[in-house]
DNA sequence: GTTAAATTCAAACATTTGTTTGAATTTTTA
DNA sequence: TAAAAATTCAAACAAATGTTTGAATTTAAC
């Protein structure tokens, strides 16, 4: 077969993203993938290089999947024509589709990876933030679109965190939730009501800023 | 010496914190802490009654340095004694507080490990929340208080969520911002604009329920 | 169909890992 | 001070880990 390549990837993202760098021995890769230990050796070089690896597939694989399967992803340039609904609407739709994702423990292996990214050495730090870099230009993009803030600016990145702060943690929602529940998983109408009040802090956040617009 | 114990388990903090459960070796303890291998056995059994006993450790340290170490921390209990511009003062402290020393990249263990809470495996993940159980409960009493919710609503865990989220990342910031600025550490000028928009957010996100009090 | 390349495989290597040992040393007790 | 307990230490153990090897097998090229 020549999809050998393509499982470990898939074996690495999954394992990496559940148990980070050191978590993960390469023979639980290569038995998730069901290959041989020396496949990894062959095809990537060693396990730092296939994690190198991993990354790079699973932004390709974002990118490719987009935020859901249907539509692809705006550019942030495109985002840029966009009338305030429009753009408030996208961003409603990054919110959910993170959200229900993690509230199910669906895999997102990017997502999970980020929310550690100072875990890792700092090498692996440097070239985790470096692939991470443009998975969070359009997003910022929204927001700066949004609050009226410089792209570049601090301050822009701290609305980004506290927005999408919210859900990076959503894998922490979702364990305190069914420890405190004691229920195995997190029934549809809860994960609305999660959604809506999201939304509702995210729409909070943002007024503060248009409305320091008019006021001040 | 008698303080082999304690030794090693304010390097087991630092390590564990920084590298997680797997990424810490005995060795990397020992040698940080500079003591014997086998002191490890001697004190704590094993490398996972270690990390418990890590755990109970920070927690204690936690609870005796309180949020400064000027004053004590209130009890969830007082706080509902407090009139509301206490309550919101005494949030803002700790959300202050938090972001002083993240930005800062100074220790924050406990909080370290709340944000990779996940990462470990399941039985790990049990004892570390079982550990920050009462940790949360403040917050959580605090934010009760300011919102209307009850204490156990899911939805005001999503409240508390959104709004420790935005400190609980906040290393995060630090490396994005030391990275796309190419400073080595963030000014103080630029750690107090932080603090300031992350509690414009905060009063944001509350401000959404006060008023859905008066308007509804 | 034969040859050459690419790929897979079981086995082993060297290192690191968690853990244990038993003697040496220090501290405590009487 | 002498005996006993507690603590430290260098050394080693077994298991797991990342990595390599060289032969076996499959695939591709001619």
């Amino acid at each position: 077969m020549k999809d050998t390549r393509q499982k470990i990837l898939h074996a690495a993202a999954r394992l990496f993203a559940q148990k980070g760098f050191s978590g993960t021995s390469v023979r639980d890769i290569v038995n998730s993938a069901r290959v041989n230990v020396s496949a990894i050796h062959y095809y990537f070089g060693d396990k730092r290089k296939l994690y190198k690896e991993t990354l790079r597939f699973l932004a390709e694989e974002h990118r490719r999947k987009s935020w859901n399967k249907n539509e692809p992803l705006p550019t942030a340039a495109e985002v840029l024509s966009y009338p305030r609904e429009k753009t408030l609407a996208l961003l409603k739709h990054m919110l959910d589709y993170l959200l229900e994702n993690g509230l199910n423990n669906r895999d997102l292996p990017l997502e999970r990876i980020f929310t550690r990214v100072e875990l890792e050495s700092a090498p692996m730090r440097k070239m985790l933030l470096s692939y991470l870099a443009p998975y969070s230009e359009l997003p910022r993009q929204l927001l700066a679109k949004l609050t009226g803030l410089p792209v570049k600016s601090p301050e822009l990145l701290v609305v980004s965190h506290s927005i999408f702060g919210q859900v990076m943690l959503s894998e922490c929602h979702r364990l305190v939730i069914l420890k405190e529940s004691g229920v195995s998983h997190i029934s549809p109408a809860l994960r609305r009501q999660i959604k809506e009040v999201v939304w509702r802090h995210t729409l909070a956040i943002l007024n503060s800023y248009t409305k320091g617009i008019n006021k001040k």
